[in-house]
DNA sequence: TCTGGGGTCCTAGGACCC
DNA sequence: TCTGGGGTCCTAGGACCC
């Protein structure tokens, strides 16, 4: 059996954690940039608040229904999922980190000795008291099943307590009648258009077509979905791996014609890049870089620029990094345009064991452990040393009016209770 | 004025090999 | 007029997820 662990409105849920007088009032956290809706609490997505909605669209509805605002404060949210995460490892050994709000349990073999749904109700209780993250629990033999089963569980807390499982085949087909196509987990937009145009609007009519049309207008991927729903297992369960590629992409809060701007906030994003190549110990091979004007702006010209570059052997140096990519911006980087965003991406990469040395050139020594103390350093004191190239006197900054304390991770904005 | 960020997997088709 | 067969590797782009 498989579970599938999800915090409700979690964001949402990270701010209430530390403004109690919050709770059962419509709250909402906002992308970088205060720029869209990206998480609700279920008082304001019934007031008829949106996934996605631009915050300035909706700044008088806010105010109107006194839905408070929040920007996103990924630091105390990645540090909430970190204690929840942990709390839910003491379950059970097998555990798949999904996603930042979601996790996927192993139980194998619990059931012969554990009545699951009383240990999954167990499960909310202690996350709920370690924590005061609420969660909703849907237990399944498979997780796509478990996926459904979790939204059953969201859509009835009371009902259900937040758990649900299906463990027969009359509560599975049930399920299914009950599942919109479109609220199918990897069914998308497209995929939904597609099927809905031929009838299938449930999960469960969507089991019934034959494999052979699936395989064919889904790949495989469409294929162990249908097996999955069916209840036979069909999609693995994926114990922690290191990334496969890594992005730092930013809007900019205002528009930046000239090259020095992008320049500097490029090879800021790089030095992150380089950060988490060495965390997880990888080595990049390609590196991309992006440059996009404000798609929005119709008035103006649009220009979108991107670059794919092989670096000369595998690297997670910041300043062999930068150099590419400052070489690359130049190739893509037009005068006279109004730039909004831009990225670094860094991609095939390999882990160290699989490291292969260069044929004529490779990583200066020297780097490797002048970046290893900055990582220390940075790691110990909070991002203390930067790169020159770095704005150090932090011209840009992102909006964030409405920016939370991070109350458990900085000594200097602990909780005050009085 | 204002519109997020970071990932994964799969396939078709071209380039290339013998 | 007419032009083989069987592979591998790589990449762009599409689809999806949170």
């Amino acid at each position: 059996m498989f579970a599938l662990v999800d915090c409700n409105n979690f964001y949402a849920s990270c701010e209430r954690v530390f403004h109690p007088s919050l709770l059962g009032k419509p709250i909402v956290v906002l992308s970088n940039n205060d720029g869209c809706v990206i998480a609700r609490s279920n008082e304001a997505k019934a007031l008829g608040v949106p996934m996605g909605a631009p915050a300035f669209e909706y700044a008088q509805l806010f105010k109107e229904k006194g839905i408070q605002v929040f920007s996103s404060n990924y630091e105390l949210y990645g540090d909430m999922s970190s204690r929840v995460m942990s709390t839910l490892a003491t379950f059970t050994p097998d555990i798949e980190v999904y996603s930042i709000d979601e996790s996927f349990l192993k139980f194998n073999g619990f059931d012969v000795h554990f009545d699951l749904e009383a240990h999954a109700l167990k499960m909310v209780q202690t996350v709920k008291q370690h924590t005061h993250i609420p969660v909703s629990i849907g237990l399944a033999p498979t997780k796509a099943l478990a996926k459904v089963a979790n939204k059953i569980a969201k859509k009835f807390p009371e009902r259900t307590n937040s758990v649900y499982v299906i463990d027969t085949e009359e509560k599975r087909i049930k399920a299914l009648k009950w599942t919109k196509i479109e609220d199918v987990w990897g069914i998308g937009r497209q995929h939904s258009k597609r099927l809905k145009a031929l009838q299938i609007h449930t999960a469960y009519q969507f089991t019934q077509l034959h494999d052979d049309w699936v395989r064919k207008h889904m790949t495989v991927q469409g294929l162990r979905l249908k097996h999955d729903l069916q209840g036979v297992s069909s999609i693995d369960f994926e114990t922690v791996q290191p990334k496969q590629s890594i992005a730092v992409t930013r809007s900019f809060e205002t528009m930046y014609t000239a090259k020095a701007d992008i320049a500097e906030r490029v090879a800021t994003f790089v030095a992150s890049c380089g950060e988490k190549l060495r965390k997880q110990n990888s080595h990049a091979n390609v590196v991309m870089v992006f440059l996009y004007s404000n798609f929005f702006r119709k008035d103006l010209p649009q220009h979108r620029g991107f670059i794919t570059m092989k670096t000369p052997y595998p690297t997670n140096s910041t300043f062999e990094l930068n150099r590419l990519v400052q070489e690359g911006l130049s190739k893509i980087y037009k005068s006279g345009i109004s730039y909004k965003k831009a990225g670094v991406i860094v991609t095939d990469l390999t882990t160290a064991e699989a490291y292969q040395l260069g044929l004529f050139e490779s990583e200066n020594p020297k780097h490797v452990e002048l970046l290893q103390t900055v990582d220390a350093l940075n790691t110990r004191y909070g991002q203390v040393v930067k790169f020159a190239n770095n704005d150090l006197k932090r011209r840009w900054k992102m909006k964030q009016m409405q920016l939370s304390k991070r109350h458990t991770t900085s000594w200097n904005e602990l909780l005050e209770v009085s």
